[in-house]
DNA sequence: ACGTGCTATAAGAAACACTGATGGACCCTC
DNA sequence: GAGGGTCCATCAGTGTTTCTTATAGCACGT
């Protein structure tokens, strides 16, 4: 179990094709051959079928452990490598779309007025990817959104001692398209709208809302990105409904369950320095 | 970042001396020694004092790493090889102390009763060696208990991709000396007790309380056991408060917050057979 | 001062992991 | 159906890594 030969396996599952990875490796197909062949015998079973290039059973269990591991490792030594780096002035910040809102985006501001030769680089990607980045130090610190009930914590892929604490609350509304009759409401429940059609998004999981109301909420379209706006107008243009944060969107305000909105900032262990006050004053 | 040094480094750290860790590993002194100084030139930066042999900063974030990235690989080895096992006629339960309650305990006379040929070794243990134990394929499965919210799942270590189902949910009550003025009530609400003194358990965790309803919860005594018997015998003494779930002691009611004792059954991927057949009887 | 217990270093031996060459299986083309 | 191309497995050779053995060096207690 090798890390060494885990990436090896990794990269020929990928691409189906040892000599493909070999050249991707900058290694020969011979040594690709020997690598995964070492692993086999260590395992003492196949992980790959052999033309074409397909993960065998024991395969796909290996993979589905290989990629955690392989972040774990490079999280590890980000995270030794910090205790003895230099207090940089300048940071990455890795934030999912709706997650640096109003009210962080002038916490942040705070936070740059208060040292002013700090450079700051925000950076927009997945929920996942953000903590990746986090945990492997490529960014100093990350926003995450997510819904959930008050208070509770979001459920953020684990990858290591990161640490967590949620920066903002606030309410959640239904996007619904303009000419939809509940569109005047003052306020909605979710247990009404369990028969409408729903947006499958990142943001607001149908699988979530299964789980909080029983089944129901018929997926209406897949939406696999993360822009906002692109998400408004799918609405707009009746494809379905999804829950968005109040300050986000135009919509009914969601009263019951009780959900929110809810934003954490995620960060290794930070020595004293421009990346752990950033972290301070991002904190309400 | 290689496991094998990993693991060698975290022999030294635990036993604070090169020499031992040689002895414990099968190694020569020398080789442990030129092992630490390979990782150190690796990362960079010394990991241990030497004379006496103490971790440093660096050491210390590493050692943090090493535990669960060492257990995870043993876990993928387990779950890999999982796979290709036979089925077998002897499977070992995993179990903290309260989670196997009187309505689990009934359906795994079901399913023993179901497969006459099977062998069960049940295993009692702490909720983290829980989920070590199923990660690495030492129990077949295994039932780890706590208190959360009615329908919120437990917050247990991740080590890789574990199944977890809530199998069963009782109420709580609060486990009170027969002469505490409160005992006669027909239910308590936790609010009225923040001011009380209570036990610290791995159960009832005093964090996990003041999370919910601010500070408060004075602690009076640490129980780090967690055998059920001893802790009555701690609160009829009057050492402090605390809660069980319903069927495990006599006590008052918890009625408010909703909190509930909930069961879940974890398990890696079971191909058909006896512990499949298990794990779907002791499923509700 | 000296012995004891510890880690570091040097040198040689064994093990390992790579490259390059070759062989066999499959597929496509003609 | 023969020939050429692609792909993976295997073999032999080689350079590197990683051990063991032996020894040096350091701190501490007697």
């Amino acid at each position: 179990m090798d890390p060494h030969l885990l990436r090896t396996f990794v990269t020929v599952a990928e691409t189906g094709s040892f000599s493909a990875a070999a050249e991707h490796l900058g290694y020969t197909q011979s040594a690709i051959s020997q690598q995964v062949a070492t692993l086999e015998a260590d395992l003492g079973l196949p992980l790959l079928h052999r033309r074409p290039v397909t993960p065998t059973e024991a395969g796909l269990r290996l993979l589905e452990h290989a990629g955690p591991l392989l972040l774990r490792i490079r999280a590890a030594r980000a995270d030794v490598l910090r205790t003895a780096a230099l207090p940089a002035h300048r940071l990455t910040l890795a934030a999912t779309p709706l997650a640096l809102n109003s009210v962080l985006a002038v916490r942040l501001a705070a936070a740059r007025a208060a040292q002013p030769r700090l450079r700051v680089t925000v950076r927009t990607c997945g929920r996942d990817e953000v903590a990746r980045l986090v945990a492997d130090g490529t960014a100093e610190a990350g926003l995450a959104d997510g819904i959930t009930a008050p208070n509770d914590p979001l459920r953020l892929p684990e990858v290591g001692p990161l640490t967590t604490v949620g920066v903002a609350e606030e309410g959640l509304v239904v996007a619904l398209p303009g000419d939809h009759p509940l569109a005047g409401r003052a306020g909605l429940r979710l247990a009404d709208l369990v028969d409408a059609h729903w947006l499958q998004t990142t943001l607001c999981p149908l699988e979530r809302l299964r789980d909080l109301l029983g089944d129901g909420f018929r997926p209406a379209l897949d939406y696999t990105g993360d822009d906002v706006h692109t998400v408004l107008n799918l609405v707009a243009a009746g494809h379905g409904l999804t829950l968005l944060p109040a300050s986000a969107a135009c919509g009914v305000p969601l009263v019951a369950p009780r959900l929110v909105h809810r934003v954490e900032l995620l960060h290794g262990s930070l020595p004293p320095g421009p990346a752990a006050d950033l972290a301070a004053r991002l904190s309400p």
